[in-house]
Order: C-alpha cells, then sequence, then structure tokens
DNA sequence: GTCTATAGGGAGATAGAC
DNA sequence: GTCTATCTCCCTATAGAC
C-alpha cells in the first residue's frame, strides 16, 4: 500500500477536485482548466496523469463505487435486520464521510456520457449484487424477482439525501440511517416512533 | 385558453426540446443549437423567443412542476390511505405519462445554475406543501416537524424511477404506484404481497 | 418569426521546452 | 511533472436583412 502522506501528488488532487466538482456543477459543466487551478496546475498538465476527460471522469466514478464496496464489506453483524441497518448506514457513511467520490457518483453518473457509463457499469453491478444477495439473506420471503426493484426504492431513499442532508444539521446521520431503516422495514407507522423510543 | 391544435409554435417546439434534451444530457450539455435543430429552426431564432439560455430552461423546470400539481390535484379519493395512493400514482404519471418536463425538472433540476434554480424555487415549495398538508392529514399521528423528512423519502423512491422504470416493461405503472404505496406505509414485508393478493 | 453572419469567449486537446 | 503556446471547435449572444 502507497505511503500517501502529506503532500497529494498532483494526480490525486485532480481527483479530489473532479469529485467536489461533480457534485456541486454536473459532468459537463465541470472544465478541465477548473480542476487544473483547484489542484494547483495548469490545464495542459491534466494530460499528464489522464489520457482525456472522459478517463478522469471513470476514475472518479470508479473510485465511488470502491468507496461504497469499502463501507459495505466493513459491516459485521449478526442479527439479519441489524445488519440492514448497518448496511444503510455504512451507505449513508459512503455518501457524506468519506470524500466526494460516492456523491459524485450519485449525483453525476446518469449526466455523465455513455462511453463514460459503460466504463462503469460492471463495477455498479457488483456493488447491486452485494445488496440484492443481502435482502436475500434478510428477507428470505420476498421473492428474487423482486429484489431488484426493492434495492432500487431504497437507493433512492437513501441517495437522494445528498440533495438535502447535511451533516451540519441536528439530525445526525445514525438517527437518518435509522429512520430509513424503520421507513424501509416496517413503513411510515413505525419510523417515526424511532426517536421517542429511544 | 389558447388553441394549441396541429402546428406547435416556435416557442413550443424548443420547450418540448429542450425538455427532452435535459433528461438525457442535463443541463449544461444542452446547447441552443441542438435545441434550435430539434426544432426546426436557427439558432440565432431561438433568441425571438427567450432572452437567454437560462430564461428558456426556467420556463422549463417551471412546466415541470405545474405537471405535478395538476396531476395532483385531479386526484379525487375520499379514503385517506386510498388518496395517498392515488397521489403517488398522479406523480408517477406526471413523471412517465405527460411529457418530458417534469422528468427534467427531476433530473436536472440540481445541475442548473442557481440562478435559475432560486427562480423555481417557489413554484417547487408550492408543490411540495401539498404533499405536507396531505401527510398531515392521512397520518394525524406523524409529527409536523417530521413530514418533510418523510416527504423527501418519498420523493426519493418516486423520482429516482426515471433513472430505471420504462413504460414499455412488464411493470405497468400502476403496478409500481401501488408498490411503493404498500412499502411507504407498511413497509417490506406488505409491499411484496401486492401483486399476489389481488 | 426566421434567416445569415459574426463577435467574443472558452472548451478539449497537442507539442515541445524545462 | 509542470509549464507555455497554440490549434480547432463550438458555445452564447447580437445585429440587421427579409
Amino acid at each position: 500500500m502507497a505511503d500517501t502522506a502529506l503532500p497529494a501528488p498532483g494526480r490525486q488532487r485532480v481527483l479530489d477536485a473532479a469529485a467536489e466538482r461533480l457534485v456541486q456543477q454536473g459532468y459537463a459543466a465541470t472544465t478541465l482548466r477548473q480542476l487544473a487551478a483547484d489542484a494547483g496546475i495548469k490545464a495542459g498538465s491534466v494530460y499528464h496523469h489522464f489520457a482525456s476527460k472522459e478517463e478522469l471522469f471513470i476514475a472518479v466514478f470508479n473510485r465511488g463505487i470502491e468507496v461504497m464496496v469499502e463501507a459495505f464489506d466493513s459491516v459485521e453483524v449478526a442479527d439479519p435486520l441489524e445488519r440492514l441497518g448497518a448496511h444503510v448506514r455504512a451507505h449513508l457513511g459512503a455518501l457524506f464521510e468519506h470524500g466526494s467520490y460516492t456523491a459524485a457518483h450519485v449525483t453525476a453518473f446518469f449526466t455523465a456520457p455513455p462511453e463514460v457509463r459503460a466504463e462503469v457499469v460492471p463495477q455498479r453491478d457488483e456493488y447491486e449484487h452485494r445488496w440484492n444477495d443481502l435482502l436475500a439473506d434478510v428477507f428470505p420471503d420476498l421473492p428474487a424477482g423482486r429484489r431488484p426493484l426493492t434495492r432500487l426504492l431504497l437507493f433512492g431513499s437513501m441517495n437522494t439525501t445528498i440533495e438535502w442532508f447535511h451533516l451540519s444539521g441536528s439530525l445526525t446521520l445514525d438517527d437518518l440511517a435509522a429512520i430509513i431503516t424503520s421507513q424501509f422495514i416496517d413503513g411510515i407507522h413505525a419510523s417515526h416512533l424511532i426517536r421517542s423510543a429511544r
């Protein structure tokens, strides 16, 4: 494992800048000149690290999935329902607590050109597969054919939190994860009892 | 009410094209030249209808909300829980069955420049307010302070369907609305029984 | 209401010096 | 690994003819 201490290399600074710009501006509006300026280099120097704008953003999107996968795989909880809650918390953690890569992926992936998306699909599939397996494990009664749809609805709630949730607010990420998990498992009637029940 | 029959005026064709391009490409990647070509006119002529690119897209985003509001207000159901389901169905209808304006709003709003977003916020608030009132009506036990969060989680599930749902698939919009409604009210255990229960 | 022509700026990408 | 300089292309927007 490389010693990535103190002064981040140019390539890394460009990637970090790209992730943040993606979240705020989307794919097309983010220019290599901006990224270079953010990273403290000139536009032409970006091409020493990446062959094209597309290759650069493929790296960002893939890193965004890596962060999600690492968060997912770090969960070790025995009880099925508790494990589900831990994975929801881990997914939200990837979105808000481990840099901008996952947030960039979730917000900008669908606005990226088809060639870029195609290079990222395999890694996306891998993450989705993990969740399908988790659902199969936690909800044995859920038909296999319904797992993708169920996952998509849960992802929809989790991923759109980046449009409105802020770590600086009064609602903590633990609270949010607990509410989403409860809402997902038992519906609205149960989810709003969470805070008072503790 | 204007007689908008057969040949759509230039302005209308430009707006239609903008809504579709927004869904597929996002804000920054959509150029006035494309819209003009789609509408069968030249780029310079766009400025006869709109003062700027921003003004054009403000019109698209606002129309997207109008479609949602019209769908919402068309619901007339007495039973509270059934009414909620009807509103979910109406929201999905606005996304998939009444042109591309609502889909454009939902996908591209957050990638639009701040000046554009600011002009659309009041109409967005109006729609969100309708939903908060609906939640208050259907779920009297839900604390008022929890309505926005509850609404946001439901919107997350509904709005991200545009990333994967297609009218041409085997799952109908009625089915999808029923599943989302059931999942929202009673959680996962109830939602996957819907199809077999009919 | 649409056209042509064009101004002025900024985009992605390349070449070669240091 | 970064720089400067530059090519080519396309963008938004404007002016004025029809």
